[in-house]
DNA sequence: CCTCTTATTGAAAAAAACTTTCAATATGAT
DNA sequence: ATCATATTGAAAGTTTTTTTCAATAAGAGG
């Protein structure tokens, strides 16, 4: 287990000028720690069990403050966007519908693809969004575990 | 001006069995004279224009409603996902960061994208939700008007 | 290591977003 | 025109998120 201190996603914040308080920092370890999209509940229930003292406001500040810096991300559903990853810097990835877990995935092809959509509609395309999803290869075989 | 009753989007929700009121008329009708993406509350505000009875209540029960036909879909954004446009079948479509348009658009390539991702990943792909976003031509010559 | 400045925090209150309940009403089938 | 019932709006309730502000802790500088 490396020092939460030291991870790269700490070390983003440090570079950024913010500072790496304990509630901050478990925040971050508790997306680091967990696959699937966890909504701010979840992130202050388990965030807590690192640092007592953690209040659910921080949770929410520390959130947004992850999204600016492109190190966390919502995560979207049909019908609730309350969730959030830890993310890389692409805008897309792949969420199973079974054990909720988010990862990227290497996407070749989506600039074509951009690049026909703005030749077609005029548009300058300046931001993404794709999110896959599907069952992943674990949930494929073990249907019954939908945890 | 069309019959409100007979768009294509009224016959949808007729032939899958829900009754055409003036409240669901509202909604849709508001809907479709919007390209931009717009939240309960505004189009609470509108439709009220249309059917002075109209409650908040139906317009979240509404947009539900057509969320599930396929005939709205909720337009996500960085900070917010509380806004509904109309919406074709497809899963994918081009906002305009500048008036707020959405549009769908031709995409081809996608699947072979889906493709490529499934046999990377392993992951089967149930669901897609691919939402860029830009500047349109109107809003790329008039920058001004951020309407 | 201390000290000090100031970013950051948590609690409480408030606001916003959404849902549930239920009696009254409007739709559309007959 | 009548009627069964899906649908409605208002009110109350719940959940989610934001604001405010005094207390605290991070880390820069000595």
């Amino acid at each position: 287990m490396p020092d939460p201190k030291q991870t790269p996603m700490a070390q983003v914040l440090r570079e950024a000028g913010y500072k790496l308080t304990q509630p901050r920092l478990a925040v971050l370890q508790v997306l680091e720690e967990n696959a699937a999209g966890l909504n701010p509940e979840t992130i202050y229930a388990l965030g807590r069990t690192l640092c007592p003292s953690l209040g659910l406001v921080t949770v929410y500040r520390t959130l947004d403050l992850l999204n600016e810096l492109g190190l966390a991300r919502r995560v979207h559903s049909e019908h609730h966007c309350h969730s959030y990853a830890s993310a890389g810097s692409d805008h897309h990835y792949l969420i199973c519908e079974s054990c909720h877990r988010v990862i990227e995935f290497p996407c070749h092809g989506l600039e074509a693809l951009l690049e026909s959509v703005r030749m077609q509609t005029g548009y300058v395309i300046s931001a993404h969004l794709l999110e896959l999803s599907g069952l992943c290869p674990d949930c494929q075989e073990h249907p019954a575990e939908s945890a």
